[in-house]
DNA sequence: ATTCACACCTGGCTGC
DNA sequence: TGCAGCCAGGTGTGAA
């Protein structure tokens, strides 16, 4: 599933291949796919054609491209299972193809959006003033940890101030962002953390290591998907790539903990999984009622 | 205000 | 072999 690193390896891929380029034009194959774009797939496709593309942005999983001359961005979620890719003229059309931006210099290939589960989308939104240039519908989303605006103090704050799990936190993109299942269990393993812990009961330093674990884990895969980069692609097939092989806790039910070999478990949580070493990650202790 | 459950979607897999 | 049902899970929405 795409998470930070995967994005961010496309948001790389689209600097290289897309940006600086003018649309001839786009067309919208599926309409689930521009959902996000209230004005409806005419309008989405014309306001895009003749737009030229500036730098790729991104904030934890979205991504933008801005189109310096009037202050609009083409916003982009990859959601579940996604793609941006850059295909050389005559590819024949994925089975999930929903989107499809051709340019003016053709022969340097179309850009196109394709997405089975049909999660994600692209739509078009008025710039903002704010400095960063973010569009106003992810306001709410909060810095990565790898951005530079990320403010620990402010995460640990908010931490102890909500009544939730660490886990729950973590999947929370307005308090982190960037961060999604299979991460979180590789970051909470790496702290020894299990994933029910109260958040309200976690020290700064706890805080310090767990969000040095999430930087960890993000840049080592950031790493391992950057390698298949150099090519025509865009890259990115929703899969965690090369770096799936180096997974401590994500995916390892009944395989030896890394550390102490104690078989991992996996428990129902939340509609989904949550991967842990009973050992290493001992639930927190019931809070005693108070009177 | 904060927290939480749920809908959305489809291909691959499991089990009967 | 076929088919029903489950599973993957990020996000927005609305309810509690």
């Amino acid at each position: 599933m795409p998470e930070l690193p995967e994005v961010e390896v496309v948001r790389r891929g689209l600097e290289r291949w897309a940006s600086g380029r003018t649309v001839a034009a786009a067309e919208v194959l599926h309409p689930r796919a521009v959902r996000r774009h209230t004005a409806g797939p005419a309008d989405f496709a014309a306001r895009l054609a003749g737009r030229r593309i500036g730098p790729a942005r991104r904030r934890g999983k979205y991504l933008w491209l801005p189109f310096g001359e009037d202050g609009f961005s083409v916003l982009a979620h990859l959601g579940m299972s996604g793609q941006l890719l850059i295909q050389p003229p005559g590819t024949p059309d994925e089975k999930h193809l929903r989107i499809r931006i051709v340019f003016e210099d053709a022969e340097g290939g179309e850009l196109r959006f394709v997405d089975q589960r049909t999660f994600g989308g692209l739509s078009l939104h008025p710039g903002e003033d704010d400095a960063e240039g973010l569009p106003d519908v992810i306001a709410h989303i909060a810095p990565d940890p790898l951005d530079p605006a990320f403010d620990e103090a402010a995460f640990h704050a908010a931490l102890r101030r909500r009544r939730t799990t660490v886990k729950r936190a973590l999947l929370d993109q307005s308090l982190i962002s960037g961060v999604g299942n299979i991460y979180a269990d590789e970051a909470l393993w790496r702290s020894r953390l299990h994933y029910e812990r109260p958040t309200a009961t976690l020290t700064r330093k706890q805080t310090a290591e767990l969000v040095s674990h999430v930087r960890d884990v993000m840049n080592a895969a950031l790493a391992a998907g950057g390698t298949s980069f150099d090519s025509l692609y865009v890259n990115v097939n929703g899969e965690s790539g090369y770096f799936e092989r180096s997974l401590d806790a994500y995916g390892r039910e009944d395989e030896p903990c890394r550390r102490c070999g104690t078989p991992m478990r996996r428990r129902a949580w939340m509609n989904r999984s949550s991967f842990y070493c009973p050992r290493c990650q001992r639930a927190p202790r019931p809070v005693p009622a108070t009177r």
